[in-house]
RNA sequence: GCACCCAUAGCUCAGCUGGAUAGAGCGCUGCCCUCCGAAGGCAGAGGCCAGGGGUUCGAAUCCCUUUGGGUGCGCCA
């Protein structure tokens, strides 16, 4: 419980009260009732617009409404003042003791601050980065994983069952394209000249793979017709491919719970099941598509296919699920697929996608909507393109060149902790540029550093104080005097800390773990505030020998600050550093 | 032509799912270290929330529309 939940339900028990005296009509949706922190501080601690979305229902003016709630409100023991304001908010202030007390419940619960119950232990998979493995991550894979990631630690800690899933496009055109690289790159293992015709990959990252190949498969297959190899090869440099790809996750502290496979499912008959039931409601067709408006393709033609009815469903146009060669397009396997996510009884489907795919999103929808009949949702987080710059200059990717920027290139010059933090201060939905120089700079203008040299000053701190002999367990520090913390700085940063359950909460509602990344800038601000004014006023340095109560206190408001810094760099997957290096 | 995303201070971006006088950092102006907590802190200037309509007690936020950018658009995955 939040503290802002605790008086959420202090306000409707007023209420509650106001109707059994028949002043108020009963049966009203107080769903809309929220208790939120006012802009301006000199309006309270906290307001709600109970009387402003009530008013209406239950025909009464919202100033009156307001204070009648006032009225019973200003009963409650740990209510101070509750004054209508506005057109018909209703400010409170509360007991000081009643913020205090979240420093005390912070450090009992440790690692478990911050955490929430709203998920009600339901189930979610969350599918994230599914990057075709035909070779190393890049930057847009990056971001990608680094949101699912996050989501997925946000979600767990707001109280909900997560499963991470990576989706193995190991059954495509792609893996024999990359069979077909890699078969060059053996040959040149095995000292032939080669050229790379357009169309295979030419990255260099295949040369590893190649002298892999002859080692575990000598010169079996040189000069031997593609039948012969093409399919140990692919099978062999996929493998190789998805080791990387772990690697490359492992390097930035992600791990996958599940690796589903194309193939596999392919193999297992399931799009023809799954197609099967489509077929039976009558979804499927054969047909012919209207040409796209506009600029056409130079060799549109008319032109009779397999189509999936998913205008039914919300799309724009049906969607062909068959190639004219009879073989599956990739929409029919990943209907498959999405069929059997559907089918492992989660209470929802979450897809990370790159915005290059946004097109995708509707036809997917369509089709989990019609295998399920609406009975499992599925959200779509699309993530926008990531533009690398360095020494403010752009640094251009593009994956089949052969040549473009890495997801491990960029771990190797900023960490993973810089690199996650940097994709996290951007909302997904919006374009990020991610600028080397400014990753890596020490100042305010780097919230990476900043934070991390907030939750750096909460330790040093503790070292200080146990230098001066003071005990610093938690136990110890969960029963200091915190009423002795009364100057307005440090009230600003007992009130932003007892915030952060909220921000979860919110975050994981919205599925938005940049709100998470933004919370931890502002909590390092006001900490750093803090600190500094210890430099002016002596009674607000946190350490002082001739006042040991007092220093309690404030290592406990100390502690409960890293705490939280340290949960949500936990959430954002960012380790808290106790020192700068 | 259509779909999805974006547009907020000079710059980079938040804005708690519709609330009060729209916020932060950088940059700019002015303060704060002869010694202990200045890789920082305090204060100030800076806005027609891209334009126009609508919805309502109330809009940066929701709907329509125009403009400008990004991503896609029948057998690539």
């Amino acid at each position: 419980m939040t503290v802002f939940a605790d008086f959420r339900s202090v306000v409707l028990d007023a209420l509650a009260q106001l109707q059994a005296e028949g002043r108020v009509p009963s049966g009203l949706d107080t769903a809309a009732v929220a208790m939120e922190t006012p802009r301006d501080p000199a309006h309270g601690d906290l307001a709600t617009n109970a009387a402003l979305v009530l008013a209406r229902p239950a025909k009464l003016a919202p100033r009156a409404l307001a204070e009648a709630l006032a009225e019973k409100l200003r009963a409650h023991p740990q209510v101070r003042s509750a004054e209508p304001a506005g057109p018909g908010f209703l400010n409170l202030r509360v007991d000081e003791a009643v913020w205090r007390a979240e420093l005390r419940e912070a450090i009992d619960l440790g690692a478990g601050w911050g955490r929430s119950e709203i998920g009600a232990g339901k189930s979610v998979d969350i599918e994230f980065v599914s990057a075709n493995p035909t070779g190393p991550l890049h930057v847009g894979h990056m971001r990608g994983a680094v949101f699912g990631d996050a989501l997925a630690n946000l979600l767990q800690a707001a109280g909900w069952e997560v499963t991470r899933e990576y989706y193995i496009n190991d059954a495509g055109g792609q893996v024999d394209t990359l069979a077909r690289s890699a078969y060059l790159r053996y040959l040149e293992a095995h000292d032939r000249s080669i050229e790379i015709p357009e169309g295979l990959y030419p990255g260099e990252y295949l040369r590893d793979v190649g002298a892999a190949l002859r080692a575990q498969f000598g010169d079996r297959f040189v000069d031997q017709p593609e039948e012969a190899w093409l399919e140990p090869i692919r099978d062999f440099a996929v493998a190789r491919m998805m080791d990387e790809i772990r690697e490359d996750l492992a390097a930035l502290n992600i791990h996958m719970d599940l690796y589903s496979s194309e193939k596999a499912i392919a193999q297992s008959g399931a799009v023809e099941q799954a197609i099967g039931r489509l077929e039976e409601m009558g979804l499927i067709y054969r047909g012919v598509l209207e040409p796209p408006k506009g600029k056409l393709p130079e060799d549109w033609e008319p032109r009779e296919q397999t189509l999936f009815r998913s205008t039914a469903y919300g799309d724009d146009v049906d969607r062909p699920i068959r190639k004219s060669g009879g073989s599956w397009t990739y929409f029919a396997p990943d209907i498959a697929y999405h069929y059997d996510k559907t089918q492992r009884g989660y209470d929802l489907l979450v897809d990370v996608l790159g915005a290059d795919h946004g097109g995708y999103v509707k036809r997917l929808k369509a089709a989990v909507a019609a295998l399920t009949e609406g009975r499992v949702p599925l959200e779509a987080r699309l993530c926008q393109m990531v533009n690398l710059f360095k020494n403010g200059q752009p640094y251009k990717m593009s994956k089949r060149s052969g040549n473009f920027v890495t997801l491990r290139d960029v771990i190797d010059e900023v960490g993973p902790d810089v690199a996650r933090f940097v994709m996290l201060m951007r909302k997904n939905d919006a374009q990020l540029d991610f600028d080397f120089d400014k990753a890596l700079e020490q100042s305010r203008d780097n919230p990476v550093w900043y934070v991390q040299y907030a939750h750096a000053r909460t330790a040093s701190l503790a070292r200080q104080a146990q230098e001066a002999g003071f005990l610093l367990d938690d136990a110890g520090l969960a029963t200091a005097d915190a009423d002795l913390l009364d100057h307005p700085s440090e009230m600003a940063l007992i009130r932003k800390i007892a915030e952060f359950p909220r921000h979860v909460e919110g975050g994981a509602q919205a599925q938005e773990p940049h709100r998470i990344a933004f919370y931890l800038y502002d909590l390092a601000g006001v900490f750093h505030a803090l600190w500094s004014r210890g430099k002016e006023e002596e009674e607000l340095r946190f350490v002082q020998a001739s006042d040991p109560e007092g220093t309690r206190a404030r290592l406990a408001l100390v502690r409960a600050t890293q705490l939280t810094l340290a949960n949500g760099m936990r959430i954002l997957g960012v380790t808290p550093m106790d020192e700068m290096r």
